[in-house]
DNA sequence: TTGTTAAGCGGAGGGTGCCTCCGTATCTTC
DNA sequence: GAAGATACGGAGGCACCCTCCGCTTAACAA
């Protein structure tokens, strides 16, 4: 019934299933422990034996490659639904909040994730043109309905995100992320301020308190 | 003869000769194997026991750090050397080719600072903090004689610096960094340019087609 | 010098994780 | 239902991690 023209033969059922299984272990287990976690630990998670973690994804790197692509793509889809809110500022504002707390709850996936753009030039060329789509998107949709100056581009958008994402250590360090990139939501509109809508949360009063 | 006052007694000799060539040792290793390179293999080039290794660094971190702070400790001492040169200017040139040159030759270690600076607060800020008083001291310099612009803090020139070395990837980095380094260097001199000495490299003659 | 002793040395060995290999189990197709 | 392709699991060999302890040696005292 469902045709598979080239002769080759549908693949199968249990292969797909455990490929997939492999995958959302290995997100859980990489963001938790690091890039260093133990391959035996993910297969023991996903119900598997360590073979056929093997035979799906021969190396450490493709496994992390493939959880890494998923993430971006994810992360692109929601900029996708976005599109379709009503107001095209505060799209982008959580559209930037929501990568902060991917950044957030992949803790251990980000030193990963520096390595592998250090050393995989593909990966990392896929990956930023993604992320950079998505965010142009978004930004275009602001630009159009006058509300945002035209002057920065997605890469500028994304450089100053990462910038401000930095920051990983201090205990606070996702608040002040946050409000660093209100503060530069703000700075990339063209009315002053408040029109559309009250951020959630005020600008810190403490802000003039910063170590320098 | 070598009083020690205090009732501890002279640290041994084979002890401190140990130290320093695992030290040595693992310099080596860290810059050609990266990060995960064997400690076995640090101790066998050593030429110490795997035992010695560990009681001298009780962890890879302990000894990666080791390393990682003499290596800035000799950047920051050739800073001090430069400080003396004739031209000020051409003296934080230098340093800032120097710096490239560590990247260049550390590609191992690069990798592994990425994740060192991303857990390890204090040893990050102790060689931020050395680097730039080096740099501060070498900008001054070129400052007070009038040669370069003031309101360039030593923080953003390292800013700066790292972010140009930041390409890692395509062959030809080096050579581009070098250039680019040249052309921000340019850009701090009060003077137009060509007054004090000819530069190595010419200025690219493509720098107006700058994409924004 | 020589003796004493703290400090240092090396590497065996137990543990863990990596990855390969192959007999067995299961799915697809006919 | 049978045949054949495909996937499965985990034992096993290997490399590396790190600890532990008996032996060695340098520093100090006499």
């Amino acid at each position: 019934m469902d045709d598979h023209s080239d002769q080759t033969r549908r693949p199968r059922a249990d292969a797909v299933r455990n490929r997939e299984r492999v995958l959302e272990a290995a997100k859980a287990v990489f963001s938790a422990g690091g890039p260093e976690a133990s391959l035996e630990a993910v297969a023991k998670r996903a119900g598997v034996g360590i073979g056929t973690l093997y035979r799906h994804f021969p190396t450490r790197e493709d496994l992390f490659e493939a959880v890494y692509r998923r993430e971006v793509e994810q992360l692109s889809e929601f900029a996708e639904q976005l599109k379709s809110a009503k107001d095209p500022v505060d799209a982008l504002r959580r559209w930037l909040r929501s990568g902060v707390e991917f950044v957030a709850t992949k803790k251990g996936m980000v030193a990963a994730l520096a390595l592998a753009v250090q050393s995989g030039s593909e990966l990392h060329a896929f990956s930023f043109d993604r992320l950079t789509k998505a965010t142009g998107s978004l930004l275009d949709r602001a630009v159009a309905a006058g509300e945002m100056r035209a002057d920065i581009s997605p890469e500028d958008l994304l450089r100053a995100f990462f910038g401000m994402c930095y920051i990983h250590d201090q205990p606070g360090w996702q608040s002040t992320a946050l409000r660093l990139l209100d503060v530069f939501v703000d700075g990339l509109r063209t009315q002053p301020a408040s029109k559309t809508k009250a951020r959630a949360t005020r600008p810190a009063k403490s802000a003039a308190k910063r170590k320098r």
